[in-house]
DNA sequence: ATCAAAATTTGGACAATGTCCATAATTTTG
DNA sequence: CAAAATTATGGACATTGTCCAAATTTTGAT
């Protein structure tokens, strides 16, 4: 696997170091997590690594496209690994939780805009907005969780 | 107009104050508008207006379905008077221009999921990224703009 | 109108997320 | 292996947003 993520690097003229290795394992092993929670997990891996280097990891990942960043509100950048499907984002309005859903299209964009502007539209990001199952139930406390609960809780 | 938004206040059984009012008319006058833009405008409005009282009067208004927060990537939550109709948006790559998009289906959610993962889904949002025609002329030049560039011009 | 209670606003501190920059370390190239 | 190029580091800083307690304004009932 570890070898995949080199030959991944390489095909796009990036140098190959532990820290990007570290990075794409991370996220492959975890969708949607922060640049935070990436961070103390690859720290787990390498002992060490600076906040900046995930940050310019995984914003170069996803600006080679080898990760995809998505951002609900309240919420701090989300990145996965699972890219190029198209798929889209079930996210609990409660408590954050996000889930993937397939995209019926399955290739970008994978809607028509009604009137495009001129825009040149490349891809339709497509966020389903909802409650969980368990959020569901325990409807009626612990609605609302701030930014501050969710993340003292994680 | 004013008059309106007084109304729209009390039928939430919210007190009628000035920062209200003013903040609901500056939404309606700037669509897409940031926390920070709102704040300035009503600043002219109102004299002064304290940050904190500009985030409570926008985050509830959003709770109380009197406006709705869109947030793209690289860019502080913008605001919005437009509600109900379910629109969508079409945002700029590059420099971060938002354009309303009307939804073909127009009522809430107006997409079905491939599989709800039983979440209680309420709204489908759906951005779509590309580039705005002024962004695709200059298109070799001054590309990916940082949120500071941006900032800094506006 | 007036007053007490409730709701709102204010300002200052603080928190979270992310970026800038110059230097050090590592990786790649020849 | 050494030079050149790229990457990583850490510390300062910027931005966006929230917490809190005190002061002010609005509301509802005389």
């Amino acid at each position: 696997m570890i070898d995949t993520f080199e030959t991944q690097l390489r095909e796009h003229g990036l140098s190959v170091t532990a820290q990007r290795l570290t990075l794409l394992q991370t996220i492959s092993d975890y969708p949607h997590i922060t640049a935070d929670q990436a961070t103390e997990i690859a720290r787990k891996q390498l002992g060490s690594i600076s906040r900046q280097s995930v940050y310019d990891t995984l914003n170069m990942l996803v600006e080679k496209g080898l990760a995809r960043r998505i951002q609900p509100f309240n919420s701090p950048a989300l990145f996965e690994d699972r890219v190029g499907d198209n798929h889209h984002h079930l996210v609990c309005r409660n408590c954050g939780a996000v889930e993937d859903v397939d995209c019926a299209v399955g290739y970008r964009p994978c809607l028509q805009a009604s009137d495009d502007n001129n825009f040149v539209i490349d891809e339709a990001e497509v966020t389903y907005w909802g409650l969980c199952p368990k959020c569901q139930s325990k409807n009626s406390k612990s609605r609302k969780s701030t930014p501050q609960t969710r993340k003292a809780k994680s």
